[in-house]
DNA sequence: TATTTTATTGAACAATTGTACAATAAAATC
DNA sequence: GATTTTATTGTACAATTGTTCAATAAAATA
């Protein structure tokens, strides 16, 4: 199976566009293979010649957007006038504007009925970044205990986030971020 | 439907027994409705009466746990003799210690091919501990973000736990958690 | 352009799902 | 113990799943 085989190409993109639509319809969790492979206008077997589960379109997805989350953080950021940002690396409280920005998609990430695969996911590239920003994290030499506290303690937030259907700005998130790390523990 | 009616205790037992005895053979995604029923000898149309789908019967083995959590808060602790709890709760760290107890299910709950229903069960559990166990959480007023952050947080020592096959002692991980807690951040 | 490679198709198949319902058996209630 | 209630069973059914395979069509390669 070649992946730059226009065949594969067009099969991909028609199953992408398919389950974008199917997905303002109704949940991820109801959406059937058949009915996917229909209005994909592809066939059954071709479907189950490159995935498993619809689940698995819909991770081809994600890892796209995972690659914006870690992309994100190469380019400047532009969100420095609200925040007072004194005790706090800029680049950690970006996560934020990426969440806000894929609202669709981290509300089926977040739903109780979906896998924990995207979970984890979203959990590793935000270790990640942790791992990478140094500021992201307390001081003192750091272990692969802290990443996983401090980077969880981020979704902890984005979880909350969530309940609250996204109703506050990421600016707002990214204060009451800063609130949290300012207290001393 | 009853729930003390003798015939649904009956059919719910023999489920919890025949699921028990299919997880210790292959995973939870892999075990079909069918093949429950069969290990169960009850009616496949039973089984729909009660449940929507394997996943409901592990829910109710859960929710035991869950219990156990909960009150397991309300006994005197006894593991006090390693850690240095001058600045922690005995009660937070009692956590560490039930999941160690539960390692079969856990490995279960935490594993990637599982519904994220299970990870919001012990996320809300662990919220609440937080709510009640005002130690467990930085000082200052406090807030739903906050407790969030906090339980996720611990939750996010439990992935990298479960990462590591649970090999460290419980006591152990109240060391790791005891050293975050004790940074400035 | 001709040839080779291989992704896609369509069709068939058994297995499983999810639902429905009347008959039955087991428990609760009197 | 007799009656009522209802959980369970067996059966049937359509829909979906997951797999297989030869035929075909589309792309890559020479």
């Amino acid at each position: 199976m070649n992946k730059n085989d226009l065949r594969v190409v067009k099969t991909k993109q028609n199953l992408h566009v398919a389950l974008t639509k199917l997905l303002k319809i109704k949940p991820l969790s109801q959406i059937k293979v058949t009915e996917l492979c229909l209005k994909a206008k592809i066939n059954r077997g071709t479907f189950y010649f490159h995935y498993q589960e619809v689940g698995d379109v819909f991770k081809e997805f994600f890892e796209e957007i995972m690659v914006d989350l870690k992309e994100s953080y190469d380019e400047p950021y532009r969100h420095t006038d609200i925040l007072d940002v004194e005790h706090l690396d800029p680049k950690t409280v970006r996560i934020f504007h990426h969440i806000k920005k894929y609202e669709d998609f981290y509300n089926i990430i977040l739903s109780h009925e979906v896998s924990t695969e995207y979970y984890y996911m979203l959990f590793d590239e935000i270790r990640k970044i942790c791992i990478e920003d140094k500021n992201a994290v307390p001081t003192g030499k750091p272990n692969e205990y802290l990443y996983s506290y401090s980077a969880n303690a981020i979704l902890g937030l984005i979880i909350e986030w969530y309940r609250h259907d996204f109703q506050e700005s990421a600016d707002e998130m990214n204060v009451h971020l800063v609130n949290i790390l300012n207290r001393k523990i």
